[in-house]
DNA sequence: GGAGTGATGACA
DNA sequence: GTCATCACTCCA
């Protein structure tokens, strides 16, 4: 998932994302998965096969993208935490450029860095609606891959962000994946 | 460093 | 029904 670009289609105009971060929660062990306490009517679709979103509300305000990954009765999935902007900027939504990204003339890594899962979905402006949806343009939500950076970029490992509660072993597994290397990710897609 | 926010799931 | 707890962000 890594480097691969996510869409999002409103009307005529798409939003492009490509991932640069991201986290594993993986199977009926992990005490970080919300999958951890079995099935419930929030985590079910981490029981599907590979290919759902499970979106939910964290504190009130901040929805996370998830993907479900592996086999069906198999709850795992992929959590989206941070991008780099790669649409094209006439596409760019309005509000954006008020807030955290300083308007379209300037177009530094920085600026256009999504960190943080509830800035991904803001600006995607994805919400519960696309919960338990395939990932499929005609579902306005979907991914694409950009084959020009599969050689190019570096990843680094580390735990996953505030999940201590689930206790010293599975909050200590490396299981935070981040691309390090900044050159071209913010290229056009 | 701390407020904000509301769904979720555990327990009664 | 009540309650604590959160896969967080922003402003200070």
């Amino acid at each position: 998932m890594l480097g691969k670009i996510i869409v999002r289609r409103i009307g005529k105009k798409r939003l492009a994302v490509r991932i640069t971060e991201l986290e594993i929660y993986d199977g009926f062990k992990d005490l970080a998965s919300h999958a951890s306490k079995g099935q419930t009517p929030r985590n079910k679709i981490m029981f599907a096969e590979g290919g759902y979103f499970y979106i939910y509300l964290v504190y009130g305000m901040y929805y996370m993208i998830n993907i479900t990954t592996g086999e069906k009765n198999y709850p795992s999935a992929i959590l989206l935490r941070g991008g780099t902007i790669v649409s094209k900027l006439k596409n760019l939504p309005t509000y954006k450029l008020e807030t955290n990204l300083n308007g379209p003339a300037r177009r530094n890594f920085s600026e256009k860095n999504l960190g943080g899962p509830g800035k991904l979905s803001k600006f995607l402006q994805v919400n519960k609606k696309f919960n338990e949806k395939l990932a499929r343009p005609k579902n306005g939500l979907w991914f694409e891959t950009d084959d020009s950076l599969k050689s190019k970029i570096k990843i680094s490992k580390t735990p996953r962000i505030g999940v201590n509660y689930a206790g010293p072993i599975w909050s200590k597994k490396k299981w935070r994946y981040v691309i390090t290397q900044k050159h071209n990710l913010t290229k056009i897609y």
